[in-house]
DNA sequence: TTTTTAAATGTAACTTTGTTGCATTAGAAT
DNA sequence: ATTCTAATGCAACAAAGTTACATTTAAAAA
């Protein structure tokens, strides 16, 4: 995303345009892996506090702007939306999780099919973490 | 599980019989939902030290006879493996994790087609985990 | 059964991540 | 330019993960 989309995407939600959140939100749109905060942190060089950084990421996903996603070490991961809309909010995609680079990435277009659970469950919302060797690490 | 098959699945690990493993394993096999090392504790009544019980379920898990699975919320949570042989491990099940209650549960028989990936990917795992109302809280 | 020894445990301590309260700062509306 | 609320930075704390080391215990050997 360049500045305007940014400043314009912002906007939309209703949240200040400040530094943290054009820098996040710049820096997850640059990304096509998911981030971790510390290393989002390491990207700033350390000039935004960890606080700040923590509530600019649970601002940014409240508003769907991004999402989060664990690995599957149980690190929390920031990833942009790319295939949500405004109005929906597209969370059931898979993500792929390369044991050797640990990067996770969204497999946006590729379509899961929920299996049918027993009588009396309702599905909400799938997480769907492929684990293996991604094609970058494949070919080295 | 008994006593006596709590013994021999520890004996078939080569992991001594200790007091703690025992009381790890029992719990977990009394148990259909996957708890978490604070759960767990509880059950102890403060007993077990902390560092041990982290100890005891890394080994466990380590051995094949537990599975540890992140819920949605990144809180890491441990299962006995029932549908794993001892020379398999069978990691690939899904798990349903309730919003209401909070329980993630084993769904093994549940059977789940992995989705084609694009050329280069290598599968070696999946974590699939679905989010939504489990029967017991549907019914309240 | 006693001795031996490697494995398991408990204690302490430290790291990382998540989280809240409060005083200060800054964006944007007037 | 002024005002006001939202956003930030700082301090502090909580919880979870993790390691080192001294002590204890399970089980093998004598």
């Amino acid at each position: 995303m360049n500045d305007l989309q940014i400043e314009e995407t912002l906007r939309s939600t209703g949240l200040k345009k400040t530094s943290v959140r054009v820098a996040v939100l710049k820096h997850l749109s640059d990304e096509i892996k998911a981030l971790s905060q510390p290393e989002l942190e390491t990207l700033f060089e350390g000039r935004e506090n960890r606080v700040t950084v923590y509530r600019v990421l649970r601002d940014l996903e409240e508003k769907g702007l991004i999402h989060k996603v664990y690995d599957v070490e149980g690190t929390a991961r920031f990833a942009l939306c790319r295939s949500c809309t405004e109005h929906q909010h597209h969370d059931e995609h898979l993500h792929f999780n390369c044991i050797e680079c640990k990067n996770v990435i969204c497999l946006d277009d590729i379509n899961v099919n929920i299996p049918s659970l027993p009588t009396g469950f309702k599905v909400k919302n799938i997480h769907f973490t492929i684990e293996g060797i991604c094609e970058k690490c494949n070919k080295i």
